[in-house]
DNA sequence: GCTATACTGTGAGTGAATTCACAGTGTGAT
DNA sequence: ATCACACTGTGAATTCACTCACAGTATAGC
């Protein structure tokens, strides 16, 4: 009950997700201080914006000083990162699959990533230093890799009974690219990234008549 | 003025774009009357959320019998694609780009696709049945295809650069995939797709300890 | 040490988006 | 022909996220 973590909205854990990475970014930089305009300008977001989230995670900076960055980062990694989440099970190793695990590979070699699919052709061999297995091994990878969140990557026709079959499989959080709203218990988070929908919006608002839009 | 399109919020015209996808789908099975729940309930939003945005964009539907589909496809349809688009410039023929390549010629072949790249290997080619350009035809080709949004799959690095191209070659609405917040004139419209901050979010909210959730 | 400055922390205010709740109505059943 | 029903259309209420505005304060400069 006292988890501050609980009481964060989605939009305030992009916004985290987003600082700690910019963050990151500066450290290496060798900026150790930085104040919250500084963060919210290249975030596209208010200052003030900025001192609420970190109000609202407990972290404190000091006027003239602003915050310490590598403290805030590892604030803002102890709530996100709180939980492990085991590794990442990837479901469809077809264009976007592979680009995704592709990207985790290079990126994030430090994720447990298990890919899935089947097309015999695929599973048994290895992606992007990914091994891929066939559909029915799905229930004793994750359980044994104490996999906790899926990617669905397949058709949509397929998207359900892949998103089923991962839930069954213990996952708890599912990350659907299928331009499809899937059907799973409650006590499983989705997120749908559907691209086509963002194109499509793209598309209208780029022709839009846009009225005194605020200059960035 | 009286535009109806310009009234529409970002949420609303994401809501239209999925309401539209559904409709052609119930209208391929047959259904050609729908009531607000049912495209509601799929959508994952509340009939009363439907109906507002239907009266937002003018159509009207009769009680007991609900909305025409056929007929509320082609109303939103004329508000989405009232501005044809020309088509798309993609800058990053890497793995993601390739997969939107394929995707966009699967699925809408309607479109028409021009893709760029530094790599002197993938310009001059063709790509998924998309001509792939250098960097220095953007201009020409844009402009002879009156193409007007841009998509970038590059790395984080050149992702700047890309966009700076695009809007210099004309285009007034960017897609970008790039974990970075673009520059643009304010008479560019950018839509961020973040996998990798999706992605990490999944995680965040799949473990978290998560509250009376309401069921689907 | 003292002061001016530019920041943080936050209560209050604002505005937008969503939901509630119900009056109004066309339809299918009888 | 009549009625009961289940739906629509919509003003009002609510929720929510964000922004404003300013008091409080640590620092850097003098
Ligand atoms: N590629 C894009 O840019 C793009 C854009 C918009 C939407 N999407 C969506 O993303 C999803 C994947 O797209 P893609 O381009 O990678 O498709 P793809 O056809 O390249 O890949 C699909 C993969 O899923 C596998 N598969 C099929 N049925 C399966 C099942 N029942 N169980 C397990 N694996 C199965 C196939 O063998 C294939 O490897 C689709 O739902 C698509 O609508 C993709
Ligand atoms: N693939 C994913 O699943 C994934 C996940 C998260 C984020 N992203 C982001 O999407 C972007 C693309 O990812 P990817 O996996 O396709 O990368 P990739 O390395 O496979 O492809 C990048 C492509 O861009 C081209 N390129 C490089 N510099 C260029 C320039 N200045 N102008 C034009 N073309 C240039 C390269 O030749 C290459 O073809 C990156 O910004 C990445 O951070 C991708």
């Amino acid at each position: 009950m006292p988890d501050p973590a609980d009481a964060l909205s989605e939009h305030a854990v992009e916004r985290l997700i987003a600082y700690r990475r910019h963050l990151r970014q500066r450290l290496m930089q060798g900026c150790d201080r930085i104040y919250s305009h500084d963060l919210a300008k290249p975030e596209g977001v208010t200052p003030a914006q900025v001192r609420r989230d970190l109000m609202t995670i407990g972290y404190t900076g000091s006027p003239a000083r602003g915050y310490d960055a590598k403290g805030l980062i590892t604030h803002i990694s102890s709530l996100l990162d709180a939980r492990s989440v085991g590794g990442f099970a990837l479901v469809g190793v077809g264009h976007l699959g592979r680009a995704i695990l592709d990207y985790l590979a290079r990126q994030h070699p430090e994720y447990k990533v298990a890919a899935f699919d089947v097309n015999p052709d695929k599973a048994g061999g290895v992606t992007h230093g990914c091994r891929c297995y066939m559909l029915d091994e799905m229930k004793q990878v994750l359980t044994q890799q104490s996999m906790r969140v899926g990617i669905v990557t397949v058709p949509a026709d397929a998207a359900q009974d892949a998103a089923t079959r991962l839930v069954e499989a213990g996952v708890c959080g599912l990350l659907n690219f299928a331009p499809v709203r899937l059907r799973v218990p409650a006590r499983v988070y989705v997120e749908n990234v559907d691209i086509a929908l963002r194109l499509e919006k793209v598309a209208f608002f780029a022709l839009a008549s846009r009225p005194k839009e605020t200059q960035e």
